[in-house]
DNA sequence: CTGTTAGCGCATTCAT
DNA sequence: ATGAATGCGCTAACAG
């Protein structure tokens, strides 16, 4: 690869004359100006961001430490960040990590001049991080000092209820393990919703605690003849695909006697029926991410996004 | 962040020693290395990557370039080749490109001494590279003196046809949208394995010009009171799942009727049912790159992978 | 308008 | 064993 000095000697010039040319070429005569072009052409010239980085101290990338526990999740929130992030000239360093030792670690690499800034996305266990410099997106709240970007799950849960009570489903289940976290706040949305519909509560209706999903559900099936729900409340579309044929397997159609509905994302797959869901648009949210990466001027601290309702148009074939 | 001048001050040694104590520490008194790992721990310094790099000539980074029409289907590159370059320390720069420009132009922006190297995968386009620190992976073929991992397609088609038969399915059809680039190599494999098993060679089973899968499948099932096919070759798991409900809406059983065969993954959902499939090892060829970045002594030049034959436990329910 | 100088943070000589 | 000096490639400040 070639330098500055190798375009300056070919040139004609001085560095800081073909830096002049190169950079906001203002001051220079015309004549130098097509000397260095003409060299940096032949030369096939490109600057070393790297030498441009130690001395501008930030390196234009951010790092993104994907920490959800289903992967497939994560590309919508790559494809969306990358686009964003590439239209700013900034560049994306992808991380995967499935325990907090390892999201600590990734942090601790990226942390050594590489990375302008980094993303943490999705983490289910608590995390400590005090780096100005980090956001926090989609994780489970600990501290408060660091920025963040929550997901509104109490809205969700309420939208989901009041779309669910709309269909004329009254008994609404809610399926919720432990791991997915913010079950505090899916029981809040869910509680206002049937408050506002004058609905009563059935805590038999609700599992918040199960560690599985299909134990819980297998519950609710169990005393189906008393219980007699009538919608499913889960929390992402893994639950979903992993509820809908266990439902099936027992004689219960989706969403003819059961509609499930997911408060985090749809399976948008041309051989599977798409069920009602919670969406968030990642594109929004990217956009928010990387307008506050270029200004920081004004701290993000804790954004909250709310997600949109997704309702399949049943009939389409 | 602290720099090594700082250390070097705080510790009462000169930079050099800093310097030695950090990177493979030999002949330095044990009184200043001590003072030096003091004063290290006490400004939390962390030596700069950047400087480092400028140094070296080599960033650590690795360019990826994701050309994959089907986004989903990248998740699988990206978390095999994230959790190999990790662990050799090399960092991955992510990046989309959906059309030929696109990918010319994420190429020229990581050239500029950020990338070590360079992967494009999934290109469904004719590419033209000649630069040494880029390889081509699972991309079309044009120049041949550029490195690249190919993947054995004839081989895949070879593979699915015995598998087939040996099911007692004798009436293969084949859809091979032009799209998916490598139509010869499949149809080579195809015919390769009809000859072997004596079975003759029915050109109105055969699909490869078709625009769209859902039209071909249309012709085949049109004739099907004559053609009487009962199995399916496509290109990957997204035909496949395209096409099994076309296949079911015209009551047509799978696997039952017709086995569909995707020659390139099958979707691993609990809700859907697993298909027989060629599946290439991601980790396989995870490692198999990096290695080769490694230590690129050897040429890698034009590698080929075969992929494994993939049958889903049919009664596992 | 343009060349010279300095320095970003670091590792590696070369002296001592 | 260790400090001073050099340079990686580049830009910015300062002189002319």
């Amino acid at each position: 690869m070639s330098t500055i000095n190798d375009v300056s000697r070919l040139a004609g010039v001085s560095k800081a004359t073909v830096s002049r040319v190169l950079s906001g070429s203002r001051g220079v005569k015309e004549a130098s100006r097509q000397a260095v072009l003409k060299a940096v052409d032949e030369l096939n010239y490109r600057p070393n961001v790297i030498a441009q980085s130690l001395l501008s101290q930030s390196t234009g990338c951010i790092g993104v430490i994907c920490a959800q526990d289903n992967i497939n999740q994560s590309t919508g929130y790559l494809y969306a960040l990358e686009k964003q992030l590439s239209q700013h000239q900034k560049h994306l360093l992808l991380r995967f990590a499935n325990t907090k030792a390892e999201v600590m670690n990734a942090l601790e690499e990226l942390s050594c001049g590489l990375c302008d800034d980094i993303l943490i996305i999705g983490a289910r266990f608590p995390l400590s991080v005090d780096q100005e410099n980090v956001i926090l997106v989609d994780c489970m709240q600990a501290a408060d000092n660091v920025n963040s970007i929550q997901f509104d799950h109490a809205f969700a849960a309420e939208t989901a209820c009041n779309f669910l009570t709309s269909q004329g489903r009254r008994q609404i289940a809610l399926i919720h393990p432990q791991g997915s976290g913010f079950a505090d706040q899916v029981l809040l949305g869910y509680k206002h919703a049937l408050e506002k519909n004058f609905l009563p509560f059935n805590r038999n209706l609700v599992f918040m605690e199960a560690t599985s999903s299909s134990v819980a559900l297998q519950e609710l099936l169990n005393n189906a003849s008393t219980l007699n729900f009538n919608a499913l409340l889960v929390a992402d579309e893994q639950e979903a695909q992993r509820v809908i044929p266990q439902l099936q397997a027992f004689n219960k159609s989706v969403p003819g006697d059961i509609m499930v509905f997911s408060l985090a994302g749809s399976l948008h797959l041309p051989g599977i029926p798409t069920i009602p869901a919670i969406e968030y648009s990642m594109d929004a949210m990217a956009a928010r991410i990387v307008s506050w990466l270029n200004e920081k001027t004004q701290m993000l601290e804790s954004w909250v996004l709310r997600g949109d309702l997704i309702i399949p148009e049943i009939r389409k074939r």
